[in-house]
Formats: C-alpha cells, sequence, structure tokens
DNA sequence: TATGAATGAGGGTTCATTCAT
DNA sequence: TATGAATGAACCCTCATTCAT
C-alpha cells in the first residue's frame, strides 16, 4: 500500500519541510477534535483548520486513520516523557502514585487540547464494522504500568492488601481521564487543585489500614455474577 | 418543526401502537449503539435492526436527536428508579455511599446494552457545529445529587471534611462510567467484585481520619493554576 | 450489507415504480458505458444520462459494481432467449453453427449499445485489487457451449474431427465479440452481411474435408511450448 | 505543452541515462498494464513498479498519454520486426498466412506481459471525454496490411475468391487478440498448440474450394441491414 | 536532471432528512 | 398511519498534473 509516491508510510528520512508539515496538520487535527470531537472532525475542517486541503492531508499521512494514529503515538510518547522521570524520582509507593496523577494532570493542563483530543479519539475511533480501534483501557498503557506499580507496592507493604490493584488502576485513570471533558467544559477548573484531591483521594485510598469493608448495605445481595 | 401530524412532539394521546413502535425503535437504537458506537449508529442500521425503515423512526420521532433525547431519558429514568429506593433505604452515609455504587453497578449488569449506549450517547453526541448536545457530567443528574450527598456527610461528620466533595463525585462518577466502556471490552467482567471493590475504595477514601497529605512529591511544585 | 431500507437487495416485491427506476438507470449505464468507456463512465455521468442523481443509482442499486452485475446479467439473459431457440431450430450441426453466428450479431444488431457496454464492462471491470470482475472467456456461457456443441458433432461426424474445439469456439467467440467495437467505430457497418461472411468462414473450417495441415511454414520450428 | 527543458518531446538527442530511465519506466508501465488492468495502472503504481516517483515519469514523458503512446508505438515496432521476415521467407499465400498467425502467437509467447500490456491499452485507452486514444482494429497496422495480403492471394487465386477480406482479416484478428486475456487467465496455455489450431482453422477457410454457403439457416431472414 | 510538495477535480459511498402517496 | 423514493451535502480517498527547488 505504502509507495515511494506517498511519505506517509515512510519512518525517517522525512524532509526538514514535510516534518513541518505534518506537524502542522497534527496541530490542526488536534485543535480540531478538541473543540469539535472526533465525530465531527472530519478531514475537511482539519484542512480548514491547517489553512490547506484535504488533498495535503492524504498526501503526508495516507488516510485519516493514519493521522490519527500518528496524533495518538505523539502525545503518548510525551506525556509518558513528561511523567516518567517525576514518577521515578520519588522512592515511595506513595510518592510515586501521587507523582502519577499529579504529573499527568500537569501535562493536561499544559497540553489541554491534546489531551481533550486524545480521550475523543481512544473513546470514539471505530473501525469500519464498528469495532475498537484503540482498547480504550488496554491500550492506554498507563493503566497496566499503574496496576503493577500498585501490586508492587502492595507487596512491599506500603499499600494495603486487600483492594484489587486492577480495579484500583482503572479507578484512577478514570479519575484522570474525566478531566479532559470537563475541562472542555469548564475551562476556569482548577487543574492543581483538582490533581491534589485526587492525589489526596488515592493515597488514603491505598495507605494501610483497617479492614475498609464495615459498612455493608442492608440489602444490596452479595452476588458474584 | 414540531407539526400536529408528527407524532414526534406530542408528549400525551399516544396510541397504543404507537407506544409499541417507539418503544420498539429505542430498544433496537440502545442495541446498535452499544454495539457498534454511537458514530457507526446510524438510521439505517437503528432501522435494520429494529425491522423498519429510517422513515418510520424519523416519523415517530422527528429527528435522530429527538430518539436519541427519548432513549437518554427513559434510560436515566429507569436508573434513578432502580438506586433511589436502595440508597434511601440506607441510614448512614457510608451506607448510602456503597448503596449508591453497588446499585449503579448492579444496574448497569442488568441493563448492560442500555449503559453501554447511554455512556456511549453522553460521550459522543454533537450537534452538527460540534457543540455537545449532553453536557458529560452536569446532565448526569447523579454528579450534583452525588455531591450534595457528600457534603451533606461532611456536615455531619460522617465523611471527613478535607475532600472536595466535587472532586471526589466526579471521581466517583467517572470509576463508575468507565465500566461500561470495560464491558463491551470484557463480557466477563465480574461486576460484583467489581463493584464492592470501588464501594470500599471510596468508603476508604471518605471516612473520617487523619490528615491525607503527608507525602507530597518532591519536584512538583504547587501551582493552583 | 442489504437493509430493507436499500432495495437494492431485494430479489423480489419491487414496487412498480422501482423496476422502472432501475430499468432506466440500466438504460442510462448502458448508454454511458457505450459511448464513453467503461472506465468514463462514473456514477455522476450515469446519473446525469439517467436525469438523476449518484444518491438515487446508489440507492436502488446499493453500488456501482452492482448495478454493472445487473447489467450484464440481464443482456446475457436476453441474449440467451433470442439465440436459443433459434440454434434449438437448426436440426444440423452446420445448421446450429451458423444459427449461432447469425443468431448472435442479429441481437447485436438490435442491441447495439448493450452488447458494446457489455463487451466494456466484461473486458474492464475489476475489483480494487485489479483481478478481474467477470472472466473475460468462461463467465461468457456461450464459449463453453460452444464449444460442447463443436465436440458433439465432430463425433456425429458432421464436422471434421481434427480441429480442436476449444481454440475453435474462442475464434469463433472472438471474433464475434470484435463486432461490437467495430460498431462503435463504423457506426454504418452491415451487420447482416459481416454475420453472412462469418458463418461461412466457420462453416467452411469446421466441414469435413481433407487434412488441412497441408502448407506448413518453412522457417517457424514446431515447439509444443 | 512540449518545452525544451521537458525531454518529453524531444525526439532525439537523449542523453544515455535518459534512454535507460525511459525503458525503464516503460517496462515498469507494461508489467503493471499487464497484470493489474489499464484502469487500475495508474502513475502512483506505474512509479512504484519502477521504483521511482510519478514526478520522475511525467518529466520523462511529458504525460501518461504520451507514456502509453510510446509503450504502444515501441511494442507494435518490435512485433513488425518479428513478424515481417518471418512472413516475407514465406512465398505462397497459404504459406505467409499461416506464418503470420504463427509468428504472431510467437512472439506473443514471448512478450506476454507486453501483449496483454498492449492489448489492455488499444481496448481502454481513452481520453477525457470519453473518445477511444487508439482506434480498435484500424490502429492495428495488422489488420491492414493482413486484409491487403488477403486481397492480394484472392486475385492470385490462391485463396477463395468467395469471402470477404476485411471480414476475414478482422476474424484473424480477433482470433489473436483473444489469446492475450486468455493467457492472463491460464498461464498454461499452450500457444504452439493453439497457434497451430489457429493457422489449420484460417488455412481451411482461405483455402479455395467449392461454395460455402450450402447450409442457410432455415429461420434467419436474410437482411442487408 | 530530478523530485518532493501541493493541487483540485472527481471517484464511489453514507447519511439524515423531506416528500408524495 | 406508514413507507418507499428521492435528495443533496458531506464523507474519505485517488488521480494526473503543476510547481518550486
Amino acid at each position: 500500500m505504502r509507495s515511494e509516491t506517498s511519505p506517509g508510510g515512510q519512518q525517517k528520512d522525512r524532509t526538514f519541510i514535510e516534518i513541518a508539515r505534518r506537524a502542522q496538520i497534527v496541530a490542526a487535527a488536534i485543535d480540531t477534535i478538541a473543540e469539535l470531537g472526533y465525530g465531527q472532525a472530519s478531514l475537511a475542517r482539519i484542512a480548514e483548520t491547517a489553512g490547506t486541503s484535504k488533498g495535503v492531508i492524504i498526501y503526508h499521512f495516507g488516510s485519516k486513520d493514519d493521522l490519527v494514529r500518528e496524533l495518538v503515538a505523539e502525545l503518548v510518547a510525551r506525556g509518558v516523557a513528561y511523567m516518567e522521570p517525576r514518577i521515578d524520582a520519588e522512592p515511595t509507593g506513595a510518592g510515586k502514585l501521587r507523582a502519577y496523577i499529579e504529573s499527568n494532570l500537569a501535562f493536561m493542563r499544559e497540553n489541554r487540547n491534546h489531551m481533550v483530543a486524545i480521550v475523543e479519539v481512544v473513546l470514539n475511533a471505530r473501525a469500519a464494522d464498528g469495532s475498537r480501534l484503540y482498547d480504550p483501557s488496554a491500550h492506554d498503557e498507563g493503566v497496566a504500568a499503574l496496576q503493577q506499580l500498585l501490586a508492587y507496592f502492595q507487596g512491599t507493604g506500603e499499600f494495603r492488601a486487600d483492594f484489587d490493584p486492577h480495579v484500583m488502576a482503572m479507578a484512577i485513570r478514570a479519575a484522570i481521564n474525566a478531566v479532559p471533558a470537563q475541562l472542555a467544559r469548564d475551562p476556569g477548573l482548577d487543574i492543581g487543585h483538582h490533581a491534589r484531591e485526587l492525589a489526596d483521594l488515592f493515597h488514603v485510598a491505598t495507605r494501610p489500614g483497617e479492614n475498609p469493608r464495615v459498612p455493608a448495605p442492608s440489602q444490596q445481595p452479595r452476588r458474584s455474577e
């Protein structure tokens, strides 16, 4: 499919001007998706935002899907690059967890549209048959790594042992992922405050302590399935 | 737009057959959206699932947006009807919170497609100009009510006072709302287990106790904005 | 793929108006393909010829390929219906062969555009990967039947036994299939004369007689491969 | 259109490297057209096969049509150069006819892709307005020359006088031209056998003998038009 | 000499909606 | 009440060609 004519498939040897164009188009796609949502972000609108034409986008990326893939990959890479050193710098489990949450939200604050866009894409991008292009939680590399981190410090005793690290990881990611949408709705949201609150919340939820399951609901029968 | 001949806008005086038709179409829409996602759920596909034609849907609902609105309204109403008595039956704040989470997930388990569909709709439905049809968190009536509940029991001392009830409410809703997508991905998910874990998590996070903010990250400066 | 909404897939129960529309569109497609060739016969041009829009064509046929398929199937059926009784009426092999050729060209004369169009389609229609949609000779049901007919009367002794019926059948079909293109180039072509000449040609070529292979070329070595 | 800077229009003064480039591109075009058909043989795909870019092709040939023209001209020239001495070497009419058919198919056997490609081009190439770029039979220089040859030996009495040399020439060319398509479908086709059979067929059809028109069809009225 | 970049028309198809019946 | 027919805009993508370098 990839031909020499189309630069979309070349991983390297990109011209200077091509790199610039690609970056410009990706930026336009981010802004458009963030503003209008994935469903409304047609090539025409993205091109309009970028100040070019649909043909240019196809020329550089080969297809809309490839553009979206690049957008996602780039943003994930940048997010990881931002968060990783901040997490690694913390020695304790509690510190790493707090760093995870706060650096993630800090990255969001500095890349609002990027985050809104990526959440839109991951939640909405579908193949022609309706199947998801991005596994909404597994593809999010953070959830697996986070789960590992939680389990590890359960082993060391820094976190309480009686929570399911998978459920906890999903809850943390869900709480974080909800922020971009909230941000789109309320631009004045104090992300720093939100980040500290979330970090506190999950710090309390994970630190060692007495059995959490005291107050069971009286009516809700406990069925496994 | 609304005319007397079109039943779409009439709130009452619906014939028996009309009510049945509407229910059938709404059911088809739910299944289609749940399976294929909002973006792929065209009128044609919904009509195919329902065993009718696009024209019938438009005739009964006036527009696709109106169909979706009805779908959401009905589902929210049913969910509230399911959850409310279970929450009210609990006397304590902790009990109410646990009942909220567990009854919500129990409702999801019994209405999988409904929940997957509504989350799809709320996240994705947009007007032609790209603006959201549903405020992703405000419209979710649960978040405001939940925030109120949290704040009330902070006042009574049943919950620790030093968390932001808005952030906490958002985190809870986010953790719950992440379940349908996860469910679509992993049909074998043990919702009962997931519900108990989440209830435990947020019970621990809200119960009174010592100051949560001990382990601050060393590098992340605390900026408000 | 076929939904109730799109009438393209329904084999029966077609409305009167739909049958008329389909016929009108097929006629327009035939004329357009005959005039411009398969490659230039876009939906837009066909629609223009038919006095409608691309949407209408897609509505009725589902896709361009389906329209073309219908066009081919209908024409083959009509051709067979025209030729078969004329061939069957002849008792002798020579008579049947002459009837085959002459009735085929007579059908072409009465359906010029149809024949030009179908030859265009069979020769040019390709799938997205370049593979042929219609096997250029095998799909042409005539070639197999013709070969059978030749072989049968070789057995009865009405045709000379020393020709390869497959090669002969291909040559006959090729000579016939060349007519539509010739017709497009020279509208004044006397098809009746052409038909008689071809019938004579292949009558002489098939009637029993002495060994045909007397004058071999002096230089061309006889290699099997 | 033709400029001095563009080598496409220059008939002479081609550098060595330029000639090589052109040959390489023509070869790639032949293979691509033979494999995918004329309609699917876009400049991009030809460039991919050639290992260059679309721009190079346009630079060397000026336009796609010019590339195709060159392709056809070169192949016709090569075919004529191959066949002519073999035909001239035969003294008799029957020998020349057999040499024509057999040398033509021998050339095809040795230039499969070339022949498939040229037939594709001649049948399908169209201008933007739909008009044919190549007159499908007249441009085929062989048909006119062949007709002349047949008529000449009708005059000398070596061929029977009562066939129309134009119809006969068309039938011969059609039978020959059908081979490449057949070849594409059935790569195991024994061309040598096919050639001898065709030569026999048309030898029998052209040699002097009794009146061919004995067995007329009983039902088919003889209309001239 | 050669090519990467860009263009713009046109390709087939999907879609929500309108309308006459 | 209900639906088949039609519409027209928008969708993503392919294409031959032009242009600046």
